[in-house]
DNA sequence: ATGTCGATTGCGAATCGA
């Protein structure tokens, strides 16, 4: 089976080019993020026309999140981690979703920006990935094989980054962003695109400014966590990075884990 | 030199978030 992780950037805009990429590359599993769009406005019947049954969690204007199936209706099984949004009084963000697909436990992920450094923004980024550890320790325990992916916006390495110069003052690449993604790692948990591309080198997102894509000025921060039973069926991973030149295209490219029948 | 998008408000163009 296929799992592939995709943030993007509106629903509604990408509507289209996001009916193309599943019809084209026809994935197991798909996990979206930023799908900028309330619970009712989901277009959930556009997926039913080509075989995709969907679970999601959204909010108005930003954030949100999703979960696709080929031909079988996700069994969900959490959505939020309980950490309040920065702004007083603001409640939880549409941030987490988690479900049963085929025997695989899925999470799915968009992880705050934490921009501006420092600030309560990234204050509140820091207490989501502590919030994010608490729950998959839960679900590295329980042994079943579990994928959590998704938009982590952490840059793991200097060498996932076109500049670490240029982005040394990002929310993205601070010490302390890092130090708690690879703690997540430290607990047991395999980074995939690394695993498979040890030297770096591959990004998954774009900025629009600058001329960023015309120049290659990439990072990458949509990652694929596998247990240690999924990552022994670790076969390929891939970035569909002609999808990111394409028109209407959203920031980031779709990212994805290729995985042995268990 | 925040240089581009998307959503929202409310019907043009500003604001926010990334």
């Amino acid at each position: 089976m296929r799992i592939a992780t995709f943030n993007i950037n509106g629903i509604k805009a990408r509507l289209p080019r996001l009916i193309e990429w599943l019809e084209e590359t026809r994935p197991t599993v798909a996990c979206l993020q930023e799908i900028k769009s309330q619970d009712d406005g989901f277009p959930a019947d556009e997926f039913e026309k080509i075989g995709y049954h969907a679970i999601w969690h959204g909010q108005k204007s930003f954030n949100g999140v999703a979960i696709l199936a080929d031909g079988v209706k996700p069994e969900e099984t959490q959505r939020g981690l309980g950490v309040d949004g920065p702004k007083e009084g603001e409640g939880e963000q549409a941030r987490y979703l988690e479900a049963h697909v085929n025997g695989v436990r899925i999470a799915c992920l968009y992880l705050p920006n934490g921009n501006p450094h420092p600030g309560p923004k990234f204050d509140y980024k820091l207490a989501w990935m502590e919030k994010l550890r608490a729950r998959m320790r839960e679900l590295w325990q329980s042994e079943q094989p579990t994928i959590v992916t998704g938009d982590f916006n952490v840059i793991p390495h200097d060498d996932d980054v076109w500049s670490p110069k240029a982005m040394q003052d990002d929310a993205l690449m601070q010490p302390e962003s890092r130090d708690a993604y690879q703690r997540q790692l430290a607990d047991g948990w395999t980074d995939a695109v690394r695993t498979l591309n040890p030297r770096g080198g591959v990004w998954t997102f774009w900025d629009y400014q600058r001329g960023a894509w015309q120049r290659d000025h990439g990072f990458r921060i949509d990652h694929c966590l596998l247990s240690p039973e999924l990552a022994d069926r670790l076969t390929a991973v891939g970035v569909d990075k002609d999808y990111r030149g394409r028109e209407k295209a959203s920031d980031h490219t779709p990212v994805w884990v290729e995985l042995a029948d268990g």
